[in-house]
DNA sequence: ACGCCAATCACCCGAACGGGTGATTTGAGG
DNA sequence: CCTCAAATCACCCGTTCGGGTGATTGGCGT
């Protein structure tokens, strides 16, 4: 996104100095320098909310994949990620279980180890804690 | 926010004509003019930068202000409302009794009403579909 | 006046959760 | 080979939660 956007702040900057170089003598006329440097006022406005708007703008339009920084430093493991985005998606341990074809019990392992790396007492400071960290939505 | 902008860009635009017409004479000697168009031209990308970004950056730095409509048609309390965020600040009922100095069993009042107004069957479920309303953040 | 609703609170009881014990299996790395 | 960690699972037991019962009070609208 980045290259696109400089390759046309290159294309107008340089067909700017073209248009300047060939125009120079008509420029030396009349009153059409100040509509010449208006019209590049505006031509480089849009360009800048162009880019303002693409480099600053709009995160949340990006699709959601989590925190891989923060869920390597927790050392989150791809099954407690599982049972982090059922929880947070307000299951149960028995439902997390039955979409993961596992016993319930089973689900209490990583539930208490994900407890232990995001800090929290419960599922649902679990998932407010995750939210934070940008793990989940 | 874009009133002021309009302002900027009106001071910047006045300037320019200003200068234009106070240099009209400078301009048609040397070179002096490619020199001032592009000075112009990164103004002008500077303020369209900060307009870009402002006018359709960043919503996330907009301060939370709810879902009061959800909380209209589902006739959610001010109470209710303040338990909730408790709810999914991570917090038990005992905590969140705590912080409104009520007693824990106060706090399973509304938690329940919570419950039937949003379709949830426990604490996990409340939050994740008070966030598909957007009534909590 | 009455009715409704929210808020407060107590209590009963079952379910779910969560901390703890333990066990086994598997795979990766040294 | 050994060690470690993840995953799987069972069980014990205490805590929290949640559905239910009930009561009282206060405010608002009819």
């Amino acid at each position: 996104m980045w290259q696109r956007a400089v390759v046309y702040a290159a294309l107008l900057a340089g067909g700017t100095l073209a248009l300047q170089w060939l125009d120079y003598q008509r420029l030396a006329r009349a009153h059409s320098g100040a509509a010449y440097v208006l019209l590049i006022a505006v031509a480089f406005l849009a360009l800048g909310v162009f880019l303002g708007a693409n480099a600053f703008g709009s995160p949340g339009r990006r699709a959601f994949d989590g925190n891989p920084k923060a869920e390597g430093a927790l050392g989150i493991s791809p099954r407690e990620l599982q049972v982090l985005h059922g929880i947070a998606a307000g299951r149960s341990n028995k439902e997390i279980a039955a979409s993961l074809e596992v016993a319930p019990n089973t689900v209490k392992t990583p539930v208490a180890r994900l407890f232990d790396k995001l800090g929290a007492k419960r599922r649902t400071q679990a998932i407010s804690r995750a939210r934070e960290l940008g793990i989940v939505p």
